[in-house]
DNA sequence: ATAAAAATATCCCGATGCGGGATATAGGTG
DNA sequence: CACCTATATCCCGCATCGGGATATTTTTAT
């Protein structure tokens, strides 16, 4: 998961993330530590949010879209 | 979940193809029918398995790549 | 340097939902 | 019809998710 990395360019909180997406902060905080995987539903959303591909998103390839 | 219609593009059934991920026949059936979600993990073997992208495979892209 | 504030990580816990084995139902095929 | 293959469903244990609350770390201001 890049999401830290992608939070970070964007310059916001985890707090904010987690309010524009509808969830908690902790709960991006694991994400982002990989302690707890999102669902499909979610990882679109947040994929959705940075406007980048899932693929990029996981890690699964290295152009953003 | 596009995969459905990946697998019968290759022409195979539920079970060779949970056989070839290291599944069940019962869990790729329900991925199939929307009534359960795989894990990121699981969801990287799929696409690579079919190679096409993980945006393509949740109905995110329309392009396959 | 330190106090306050903001940001992030961790703890606990209930509940959701995943995956497996087994089984039922459907779809051919001879 | 009897048989075989394919797919869906049932039951259930267990893993893991997400939330609230809290601890810890980091930043900011004075």
């Amino acid at each position: 998961m890049r999401l830290r990395e992608l939070r970070k360019s964007k310059g916001i909180s985890q707090l904010k993330l987690a309010l524009d997406l509808n969830t908690n902060q902790n709960t991006i905080s694991r994400y982002e530590t990989g302690e707890r995987e999102p669902c499909i539903s979610e990882l679109i959303r947040i994929a959705d949010y940075f406007d980048v591909s899932i693929d990029y998103l996981v890690g699964r390839t290295d152009s953003p879209r």
